[in-house]
DNA sequence: GACATCACG
DNA sequence: GACGTACGTGATGTCG
C-alpha cells in the first residue's frame, strides 16, 4: 500500500475527488455492465482507467509522489450544523451507481492507492486539508476534479485536473469562469450561491454581478458593510436584506483547511501496487482491456528495467508468472528454419522444455483440401521459429521461383518422433483442424492440449476463443492479421506464395501466442474447478470429431440435382400464381416486398412492423393471415419452403461434394456455443430438414456406399429426462422407469385424463409445455406454441407446477445460483456463464434467466454425448468397417457393412446409455433409438 | 455487413 | 399497466 514518504518542493502530491468522479463518469459513459453477470460497473471502469492513466501516463517529472483517493462519507457534515437545508435539495443517488461505491473504493485500493474517508466531513475539506499542507511545504499539488467548488484552493502551486476533459485548471481558468483570481472564489460563491448543493447566497445576485461588485469593494465584508453606498436600487436591497445569508453561505462554500486528517499527508507516498491484488480485482470486474493494458504497462517495465541496467531480473515465481504473462512480443527472435541443423537445435529445445506449441500452415482452410505448407514450433515467449516446407512463391526479389527449404518428407520424419513422444506435450489453437492435416501425412501428434477448448471450458459466455480475441483480451497484443501478409479479395495469396521473412514472421508469432496462452490459462483449469471438463471431457474431443469430419458422408448428387428442378417447377408456378393474386410482379425472396405488397398495396390487416420499421413477414404472421382465408400469404409461405430447400440444401450441398472423396465433410465447431453443443458449418449438416414431408425428402440423398448401411441412434428425450432428474421430479421419474410416453403422462398428470382416453390433441399441449419448462416458460410463449390463449396458457403453467413440485424449486435455485455466481453448471461441472443475469432491464434480465434454466439441461445432454463420442472409437473398433460419421445434438450417425448394422447398434446403444457413467450416477434411465437403412431419411 | 427469415435439436 | 418473451445454432437472400 502507501508508505510514509516527507513531503518536500520537489514532491508531487496528487489527489483524487473520488466522490465527484463517480458521479460523473456515472452519467458521462455509457452504462457499462459486467458481463458475466449484468452488474453495472460504468462508474467503476472510467474511475480505474482514470486511475490507471493517473499513475501510469504521468512523465516522469510529474509522477505522483503522494497519492490519495478522497471520498465523502455518508452522512450527515458540520455543514448540515450551520444550514439544515445544505444539499437538501439532493435525491437518493441512482439504483446503478449505489452497488458502484464500495467497488470504487476497492478500485483505489487495488491500484495502491489509499481510499481516505472522514465521518463528518466532505470530500473536498479532506482535499483541502492535504492541498494546503503540501502548499505550505512547498510541493506542487494536482487535484482530480472538475468540481467548481474546488477552485478556491487553485494557486500557484495548486492546479486542477478534470479527468473527464483532460484539461488543467490553473488560476488562468479559474478566473475565466468566476471573473475573480481563486482567493476571491469563495465571496463570488457566497453571494451567487449554488442551486446544486443548495447554498442560498444572495437572490438576485450571480456570478457576474458577484465579481463585479467584489472588484469594486474588494471583498465580502467590506461589501456587506458598505452595502447601503451601491447605487443600484435592486442589488443594494438584496445586499442589506440578505447579508446574513450571505455570511451563512460562507461559511457554507469555505473549504476546512484544517481537519485532523487520518491518514497524514506524508503518509500517502505513492508505492507500487501489489500486482496480485490488482489484478484479482481487475478480473472479478471483468476489465479484459484494462488488464492486459496493466500487464502490458507492467510488462514493459520490466523489460525497460532490463535493458536500463543490463542486469539480469529474476525469474518470476510460477504464481506471478501466471498473473503476469510476458505480452512483449520480438519479432526479430523468430527464426526461419532452412536446414535439417537447424530444425534439430529446434527439436532438441523441444524435448527440454517438454512443452511445445506447433502450428500448421497450409494454402487452404478446409482441413481436407489443405496441403502442408510449412511447420511452426514455439518452446519459450519469443523463442519459435517456422519451418517452410512447400513456397512456390518469394524465392526471388520478384516474389517468383520456389525459396531454399528443406524436403518435406525429411523434416516430417525429423518432427515425427517429436510429436508422437509421449514425454512432450504437443500444444495447438484448435488444434482439431492441424490434426486433420496431420493425419494425411500420417502423422498423429499426442499428447496435446488444446488453448481454445482451455479457454471454452475457462470462459464460454464471457468472450470468443478464437486466437487473435485472445490474444487481444489476454496480451493486448494483435497477431499479425493474415491479410497483412496475403492480401485480400480475388488477389490474395495463399500461404505457399508468400515469402519466408513475411511467412516467418505470421506463421512464428502464432505459435509463440498460442505457448503464452497454454502458459497463461492452463493453470486457471485447476483454480477455476474445470479441469475435468477439460481433461475428461473436451480435450478428447479433436482427434475424434476430425476423424468424423474426414469421414464425411456420401451424398447422391443426381437426387439432389433431381429435388432441385422439383422444387424450381414448384417455385415457378408459385410465382406465377403470386404474381396473379398481387396483379403484378414482385420479388417473392424479398422480405421488404411482400411486406408492401401484403400491407400496403393489398390493405390486409393484422400487420406489425420490425424494430427497423419494416413490415414482419415471418412464418407466424403469414401463417395467421392465411387462416383468415387470405390466398396470398400461403402461396408465398409454400414458395418459401421450396426456395429455402433449393438454396440452402439441394444447390449447396450439391457444390459441397469434395471432389476427391465424393462425399460431404461438414466442419465441427467445438467452442462455439454457450452450453457445450457443438455447432455444424460448411455445410451444416445439423440442421438438415425433416419436419416436412418435402424437406425430407433431402434426406433421402444421403446414403451409405454400396454394401453399407447408415445407423441412426438417437438420445429419446434426453433433456426432459435430465430435467426430472435434476429437478427431482418423482412422478416423471417413475414414468421414465416405467417407460410410459411421457408427453401422455404428462397430459393425463394434468388435465386428469386417463392415459387410455389420451388424444393426440391433448398429447400434442402437453408435449409443448414439456418443451417450455426447458426452455424457461413464459405464457406468451406457451400460447404462441399451441394457439391457446394467454390466460390459459399461464393455468397451464400453473397446473404444471402443482403438479410437478420440484420444477419450481429448480427454476428459483437455478436462477439464484446464476445471480449470486453469474454463471450455471451441468452436471458435469461444466460452467455456462450467462451474460445479463444481474441486468436491471427487467427484459434483459429474464432472457439471462431463461437461458440459465435452460443451460444446465441442454449443457448436461450435450457433455453426456460428448462423452459418447469419445468413447465411441473404441466401443466400435471391434465392429469392422464401422464408422462415425456425423453428430446431431442428441444424434449419431454410423456407416457399416450392412451385415454388421446388428452389432453396431448394439455396441452404439450401450455405449450411449451409460456415457454418463461413471462420473455421474443419474436417477432415470437414459435410452437410446437406433435403426439402420440405406440412407438417412429411412434411418428413423 | 445488418437484417429477416427459416432449417435443425 | 405496458412491454416483449420460449433455449441453442448456421445459411441464405435482400438491401443499403
Amino acid at each position: 500500500m502507501s508508505q510514509s514518504k516527507p513531503v518536500t518542493p520537489q514532491s508531487h502530491v496528487v489527489l483524487v475527488d473520488g466522490s465527484g468522479y463517480i458521479f460523473r463518469a456515472f452519467h458521462a459513459l455509457p452504462p457499462l455492465t459486467r458481463k458475466r453477470d449484468g452488474l453495472p460497473i460504468g462508474a467503476v471502469a472510467g474511475f480505474s482507467n482514470m486511475l490507471f492513466k493517473m499513475l501510469k501516463d504521468q512523465k516522469d517529472e510529474s509522477r505522483p509522489t503522494h497519492f490519495a483517493v478522497i471520498f465523502d462519507a455518508s452522512g450527515q457534515t458540520f455543514r448540515n450544523d450551520i444550514y439544515d437545508l445544505y444539499k437538501a435539495n439532493r435525491g437518493e443517488p441512482p439504483e446503478d451507481l449505489v452497488p458502484q461505491f464500495p467497488l470504487t473504493r476497492d478500485a483505489s485500493r487495488a491500484f495502491g492507492a489509499p481510499a481516505v474517508e472522514m465521518t463528518g466531513f466532505e470530500a473536498d475539506d479532506l482535499i483541502a486539508t492535504y492541498a494546503r499542507q503540501a502548499e505550505a511545504l512547498g510541493a506542487r499539488v494536482t487535484i482530480i476534479s472538475s468540481d467548481k467548488d474546488l477552485m478556491q484552493l487553485v494557486s500557484d502551486r495548486v492546479s486542477m485536473l478534470d479527468p473527464m476533459k483532460n484539461k488543467t485548471i490553473g488560476p488562468k481558468e479559474v478566473e475565466e469562469k468566476f471573473g475573480v483570481s481563486p482567493d476571491k472564489v469563495i465571496d463570488v460563491q457566497s453571494l451567487a450561491g449554488d442551486s446544486v448543493d443548495n447554498v442560498p447566497g444572495v437572490p438576485g445576485i450571480g456570478v457576474k454581478t458577484a465579481a463585479l461588485l467584489l472588484d469594486q469593494y474588494g471583498d465580502l465584508e467590506t461589501l456587506l458593510e458598505r452595502a447601503g453606498e451601491i447605487p443600484q436600487k435592486g442589488r443594494r436591497e438584496k445586499l442589506l436584506e440578505h447579508a446574513d445569508m450571505a455570511r451563512v453561505s460562507k461559511k457554507l462554500v469555505t473549504l476546512k483547511c484544517d481537519v485532523d486528517v487520518d491518514p497524514v499527508l506524508e503518509d500517502l507516498g505513492v508505492t507500487d501496487p501489489d500486482v496480485e491484488q490488482l489484478f484479482d480485482f481487475l478480473e472479478e470486474m471483468g476489465f479484459r482491456t484494462l488488464t492486459a493494458r496493466v500487464r502490458q504497462a507492467l510488462g514493459e517495465g520490466v523489460t525497460d528495467g532490463i535493458r536500463a541496467d543490463d542486469t539480469k531480473v529474476e525469474v518470476a515465481s510460477p504464481a506471478t508468472r501466471d498473473r503476469y504473462p510476458n505480452t512483449v512480443f520480438d519479432h526479430t527472435k523468430y527464426e526461419c528454419v532452412q536446414s535439417a541443423d537447424r530444425l534439430a537445435h529446434w527439436i532438441a529445445r523441444a524435448f527440454e522444455t517438454g512443452v511445445v506449441a506447433v502450428d500448421l500452415e497450409t494454402d487452404s482452410l478446409d482441413s481436407r483440401a489443405a496441403n502442408m505448407v510449412g511447420v511452426c514450433l514455439a518452446v519459450e515467449d519469443n523463442e519459435a521459429c517456422y519451418v517452410p516446407l512447400a513456397h512456390t512463391g518469394g524465392g526471388d526479389l520478384l516474389g517468383d521461383g520456389a525459396p531454399e527449404q528443406m524436403d518435406m518428407d525429411r523434416a516430417l520424419e525429423m518432427l515425427a518422433p517429436l510429436l508422437h513422444d509421449a514425454s512432450v506435450l504437443k500444444v495447438g489453437q484448435n488444434f482439431k483442424y492441424d490434426l486433420g492435416v496431420f493425419k494425411r501425412y500420417d502423422l498423429n501428434p499426442t499428447p496435446y492440449d488444446d488453448t481454445m477448448l482451455i479457454s471454452y471450458a475457462l470462459h464460454n459466455g464471457i468472450n470468443g476463443h478464437g486466437m487473435d480475441t485472445l490474444s487481444e483480451t489476454h496480451f493486448a497484443h494483435s497477431p499479425v492479421p493474415f491479410k497483412e501478409i496475403a492480401g485480400t479479395g480475388k488477389n490474395q495469396k495463399t500461404f505457399d506464395q508468400i515469402g519466408l521473412e513475411e511467412a516467418t514472421r505470421y506463421a512464428a508469432e502464432d505459435a509463440d501466442v498460442t505457448l503464452r496462452l497454454w502458459k497463461y490459462l492452463k493453470p486457471k483449469l485447476a483454480t477455476s474447478q474445470v479441469t475435468r471438463v477439460y481433461e475428461a471431457i473436451d480435450r478428447d474431443m479433436p482427434h475424434v470429431v476430425a476423424k468424423m469430419e474426414n469421414e464425411g458422408i456420401k451424398v447422391d448428387r443426381a437426387e439432389l440435382a433431381r429435388l432441385s428442378s422439383y422444387f424450381s417447377q414448384k417455385m415457378a408456378g408459385l410465382e406465377a400464381e403470386a404474381h396473379e393474386i398481387a396483379e403484378g410482379p414482385f420479388n417473392l425472396g424479398s422480405p421488404k416486398q411482400v411486406g408492401e405488397i401484403l400491407f400496403d398495396k393489398m390493405g390486409l390487416e393484422g400487420g406489425k412492423k420490425t424494430k427497423t420499421g419494416a413490415w414482419q413477414t415471418g412464418v407466424d404472421i403469414l401463417e395467421d393471415l392465411a387462416d383468415n382465408g387470405e390466398p396470398l400469404p400461403r402461396t408465398i409461405l409454400n414458395w418459401r419452403q421450396f426456395s429455402k430447400l433449393k438454396s440452402t440444401y439441394t444447390d449447396a450441398l450439391q457444390a459441397q461434394i469434395n471432389p476427391e472423396t465424393e462425399r460431404v465433410h461438414t466442419s465441427f465447431s467445438l467452442a462455439a456455443t454457450t452450453t457445450g453443443r457443438l455447432s455444424s458449418s460448411d455445410p451444416n449438416l445439423q440442421n438438415i430438414p425433416i419436419r416436412t414431408e418435402e424437406g425430407r425428402k433431402i434426406r433421402d440423398a444421403f446414403i451409405a456406399e454400396a454394401g453399407h448401411v447408415l445407423v441412426a441412434a438417437d438420445y429419446s428425450q434426453i433433456e426432459l429426462r435430465l430435467l426430472a432428474h435434476m429437478a427431482d421430479l418423482p412422478t416423471m421419474k417413475q414414468a421414465f422407469a416405467d417407460g410410459v410416453d411421457i408427453h401422455a403422462l404428462t397430459a393425463s398428470e394434468m388435465f386428469g385424463v386417463k392415459l387410455a382416453d389420451m388424444t393426440p390433441d391433448i398429447r400434442r399441449q402437453a408435449k409443448a409445455i414439456n418443451f417450455g419448462i426447458i426452455y424457461g416458460i413464459s405464457a406468451f410463449g406457451l400460447a404462441k406454441n399451441t394457439g391457446v390463449d394467454r390466460g390459459t396458457a399461464a393455468e397451464f403453467i400453473k397446473t404444471y407446477f402443482e403438479k410437478f413440485p420440484g420444477i419450481r424449486a429448480y427454476m428459483d435455485a437455478t436462477k439464484a445460483e446464476a445471480k449470486e455466481r453469474g454463471y450455471v453448471s451441468t452436471l458435469f461441472g461444466r460452467k455456462c456463464h450467462i451474460a445479463g443475469i444481474r441486468e436491471r432491464n427487467p427484459q434483459r434480465r429474464a432472457f439471462a434467466e431463461r437461458q440459465a434454466i435452460n443451460a444446465p439441461i441442454q449443457g448436461t445432454a450435450a457433455d453426456i454425448m460428448r462423452r459418447a463420442m469419445i468413447k465411441m472409437p473404441d466401443a466400435i473398433a471391434s465392429v469392422e468397417g464401422a464408422r462415425m460419421l456425423l453428430q446431431v445434438h442428441d444424434e449419431l450417425v454410423f456407416e457399416v457393412p450392412e451385415d454388421r448394422a446388428d452389432a453396431l447398434i448394439s455396441t452404439v446403444k450401450t455405449t450411449m446409455e451409460h456415457a454418463h457413467e461413471p462420473a455421474i450416477t443419474l436417477s432415470v434411465p437414459i435410452d437410446v433409438e437406433a435403426q439402420a437403412a440405406t440412407n438417412w431419411n429411412d434411418a428413423h
